[in-house]
DNA sequence: GTGGTCTAGACCACG
DNA sequence: GTGGTCTAGACCACT
């Protein structure tokens, strides 16, 4: 269920962070499902315990899930979740329409994207 | 004509090469036309000329400039130069557009957030 | 009477602290008065007899409880038991109040902030 | 100029980050003002710099400073600095209000407090 | 030199 | 068992 590329450059705890968040967002996790142990994903994908501790302590930032010592880590609650979801994809979406906007590119190209790409969407 | 902001958290290679790429997008540099000298452009700016030379690097691997020992570095002489640039941004836009999508973010939110950007944008 | 939320981050044994604490303050629980057993309780909430335990102990150092072994606990004799406890609550404002005040925030700004979360809190 | 006590229960790097936030709201600290690096206010102060490196990366969560590889710790820039203090002032303001609304004490109460120290700091 | 990431191994509080 | 913190020491990218 969790996998990370121990040869990429990107960092295996960002790994880690994207992989839950997508599991979250598809809907393969849910609220206040419980995640692995630190200690045991650790265990299980073959990295320390520390670096699996930063992934759960930034997703905790970001208000997607939730730690209680001694008892495990949770999936954030419902209403805070989704909040915390839209938040997230919002602010990724900042900075490529900045650079879109600063390279020129004209708002009606940028909106005709979007609209293609939810118009696509809907198909699915 | 080059410059580059010391307190950003970007790297000052990263800053060098989105600035270059720009004054290519906006066609302030043309096709052929010869670049300062990495030793020249790292006084003029007061930074490391290591860090010139990185940057450049960074441009002739994506095909934007060439480097010719001995005589110096010139902008590519491709057509399709600008093209490929905008493409690339607005490729970039996509993956994010898809997430927020994908996790029931409404078009008009994001349409709103493109609005404020631009908006933003056109202060400066 | 006694509820321990075991999705909060809160530790379960403050919780419970915090839950007779309010009790008292609120006089649901009267002065002598017979708390139940650490087992019953246990077993009533659904948690470990430890974590009661450490509850229990917890208040007694506090002296708003005692124990006697082989008798079970009670609510400590104190007259300004109460009083205590607001003026605690009120203490613990203190700070943040006067931090606010010295950044520089209006006061306006608090005042909402109050009216905010009491009305949150009326809700419920 | 930072302290620390190494005997407190309070982990390290939470009063390293206390102690630099009181520097920057008391305006010991200036914007853009560059801090320590992780390394030497590691051995200054006598611990590790991965303790020195979790409070700068708590600091920059919260937006009052940022980090560039390669070039420092840096305060963060005027207007996104007081935006983060006031923001993180009102935060640490929620949690007392909500205890003392949660035990009964009666908003009017509360208002007066806050009221009685914002007269107080006015004399100062 | 700077910050960013990672490992190995430890101790503590909580349940 | 759980998460939270800390140390020691390492390698990498950036300046």
């Amino acid at each position: 269920m969790f996998t990370v590329d121990i040869r990429s450059r990107v960092p295996i705890y960002e790994q880690l962070v994207k992989n839950i968040t997508d599991l979250i967002t598809s809907g393969a996790l849910s609220p206040d499902e419980q995640l692995p142990s630190v200690r045991s994903l650790a265990r299980d994908i073959g990295i320390n315990p520390n670096t699996v501790q930063k992934a759960y302590q930034d997703l905790e930032n970001k208000g997607l899930i939730y730690q209680a010592a001694g008892r495990g880590s949770f999936i954030a609650p419902g209403d805070a979740l989704t909040q915390a979801v839209i938040e997230g994809k919002l602010k990724a979406l900042n900075a490529p329409i900045k650079e879109a906007a600063y390279a020129g590119i004209k708002k009606v190209t940028v909106m005709e994207l979007v609209d293609q790409i939810y118009s696509e969407e809907q198909k699915l």
